[in-house]
This record gives C-alpha cells, structure tokens and sequence, in this order.
DNA sequence: CTTGAAACGGATGAACCATCCGTTTCAAGG
DNA sequence: CCTTGAAACGGATGGTTCATCCGTTTCAAG
C-alpha cells in the first residue's frame, strides 16, 4: 500500500506540474488543466495522468500549507492557555487561506478528492475541535459554538476579506484580521482573563 | 431612452426565460445559456439575444428580491431606533441571500452587468450606509467599522452558512441567523439600551 | 546491452459556446 | 381583412475547450 516510488522522469514532470499549478492558483485564474500542460511545456496527457481533475492538483498544491497548518494547531492545542491558543490558531488559518488560495479552496470545498487531502483536514478538525473545547471549558467561548461553525465561520472571515476589499494580499491580510477580531468579540466570552 | 415596449412574442419567451433561469439558479447549477434554451424550449439565439451573458440573466433574475430589500432598508431608515433597524436590515439581507441564491451572487459579485442593478445596489448602499451612520452615532457600533465592512461581512456569514452547513434552505437560514448573532455581539457595543 | 514496463505527447472525437442568417411572426397602416 | 416591413425566432455552423487513446520514447533492472 505504500505509494510506488515515481520514475525519475515522471517525478520531475510532477514536479514541474505543481509548480505551475501552484503560480497559476496564486493569480485566481481557474486551472485547466489542459492550460496547466502548455504553461508547463508537457503533453496534455502527462498532466491527466498525474492529475485527474483540477480539484487533484489543487490540493496537491495546497497540502504542504495544509501540513503547515496542522503544525501549527499541534502547537497551540501544545499550550495551556486555552483562549490566547485558539484564537492564534484561527489567525494563522485566515492568514494561510489568503496567502494561499489553494488552501481557501480546499478548506471551503465540500470533501476532499485525495486521500491525503483527507487525512490532513480530519487531523486539522481533530486539533481544532480540541482547542474549541478547552477555550469552551474555561469559559472564554460561547458554549453554542461547534467545531463545525468554527470551520464555517473561518471560510466566511476569508470570504468576507476577498470580496471587495481592494486587490493585493497585504491589505487583504489586515482586512481579514480586522474581521477575525469583530468575530472575536462576538463569540469571545471574557470571564477568566483576556 | 425610455426601454423600447416588448413585442407580444418576445415578451413571452422573455418571461419564459427568466422563469428558467430563475429554477435553474435555485438547484444551484452554474448557468450556461444553452442550457437555458433547451429547458426553456427556445432556440439559443433567443436567449442570447435576450441575455448576452450569464450575468445579465442572473441579475435579472435577482431584481425583484433586491428591490424588495430595498423596500425593506427604505422602512428601515425611516424608523427612530438606530440599533434594532440596522439589526433587522441585516437580518432581512442576509435571509434574501440564502432564499434566493441570485442575490447573493449579485452582492458578492465585484460590478454589475445590467444598469438597473447598479441602480439597486447604489441605492442599497445609500440606505444601509445611512444606517450604519445613526448606529454609530447611537453608540451602538464599532466606530471603525465602514459601510463595505458591513457589506463584505454580509456576504460573508451567507457565505459561511452555505459552506459544510447542512442542505436545505430552513436549516441554512438558521445558522446564518445564529451567526449573524454572533457577529453582533461583536461588532454591537451596547452602551444606549438593548 | 537487452528488454519490458512505465511514461510521454499529440492527434482525435466529444461537448460546449456563441454567432450568423434564412425563415417566421407580429402589428401598423391601407 | 390584407399588405408589408420591422422585429424576433431557431438551428446550423465554426470556433474553442475537454479528456482519452495509442503509437513512440525513456527509464532502469538484469
């Protein structure tokens, strides 16, 4: 059941692939794959075979910021202050989700089209319905909120912060942030501490 | 300037596409002109010539839900309560966009295609900029918040709502509703009263 | 070096898009 | 009514995009 190890040339064209994939998500163009084997300079076929669908390459792209991401979340669920750890953790997913627009896309899809895919955001939920609930224990949330709202919620924040808000990344970021923080004071319950 | 009036026929398969196309945005399948005609048993030059492009369609589809709200932010501005009015025409927004899916992507879409929905949409963005403005002069907004925040956090809680939510407009209506409460209870500073 | 399995790429047929133009329908004037 | 010209119709058609198939090439194990 381990993956076959790639022939040296197959890797590099997979490679290749995903590079491309990769700039042309960055610039919000919707990939086709057929446009993905010109800019890649590869038979159209090579490309299919890798990559069945764009959802395929999408989130082959997306999976290191994924890993990151759960990196990132094994920290805060690492830490003993429950509010102060999801709240960082929830920032660092709306700032990935508009530095890396694949990751938006995979987070905001119904369900996953590779298996790795899968693996990394049930372990994502995972570690992020634990945060959720110690911040609900100590009281810091509203204990209405669930895991699945979380998730919900942070798509809307990155939605919210990509419709209308003037172009460019920078901006974007601190749009986002902005409305991660009036969300904060809404579902942020004060009684222990901050 | 005034619109030309319709020939009998002509008026008919207007109708008779929009109908169309107004079933067809409900079951959320992306509109393809072409698509159209056959359902709507015309030729495809008729709805071409008709609707050039998806868009005008669609925005077309969505005029009488916008006027309404309009309608609806109208009644709001001539209440005396800055709070609950703001409240409700967020309300009303947001239960628009989830009941009829071509309004919320005429709010999420950066420009209009037809004149008479920037007529709409400006005079929507008068009204609930209005709005915002008395809330805030109550004391019972953020005063850092701007008429396109609450615009983009609109689309952004139907956004949310759509997303992993469960299927069915009632239970989507719900949630959005939840978390445009929870949204308030941030942006909402309560110093007046309520 | 041989050899067979793996990968390659482009030609190809299917599907989709949008325009053009010959035909039909409407309604205003006789 | 009937005529007539403008307006609208519809489907045939050329252009584009999609995804598969298969003959050729490349790799690496023996």
């Amino acid at each position: 059941m381990t993956t076959a190890p790639l022939r040296k040339d197959a890797a590099r064209n997979w490679q290749r692939i995903v590079e491309v994939g990769r700039r042309l998500i960055d610039q919000q163009v919707p990939i086709q794959l057929n446009e993905v084997a010109r800019a890649a300079s590869l038979g159209v076929a090579t490309v299919y075979r890798h990559f069945p669908t764009p959802e395929a390459l999408i989130e082959t792209v997306a999976a290191p910021g994924l890993s990151e991401l759960v990196r990132h979340a094994e920290q805060a669920v690492a830490s003993d202050e429950a509010w102060p750890a999801l709240r960082d953790f929830l920032y660092a997913a709306v700032d990935a989700q508009i530095t890396d627009a694949s990751i938006a896309s995979v987070l905001a899809s119904p369900q996953p089209a590779l298996p790795l895919t899968g693996e990394l955001l049930g372990r994502l939920n995972d570690l992020s319905a634990d945060l959720l609930d110690r911040a609900r224990a100590a009281g810091a949330v509203d204990p209405s909120i669930t895991p699945g709202d979380v998730a919900s919620l942070l798509c809307g924040v990155t939605f919210a912060a990509r419709v209308h808000s003037p172009e460019g990344v920078r901006s974007r970021t601190e749009t986002a942030r902005r409305y991660l923080d009036v969300l904060f004071g809404g579902l942020h319950t004060r009684p222990p501490a901050n």
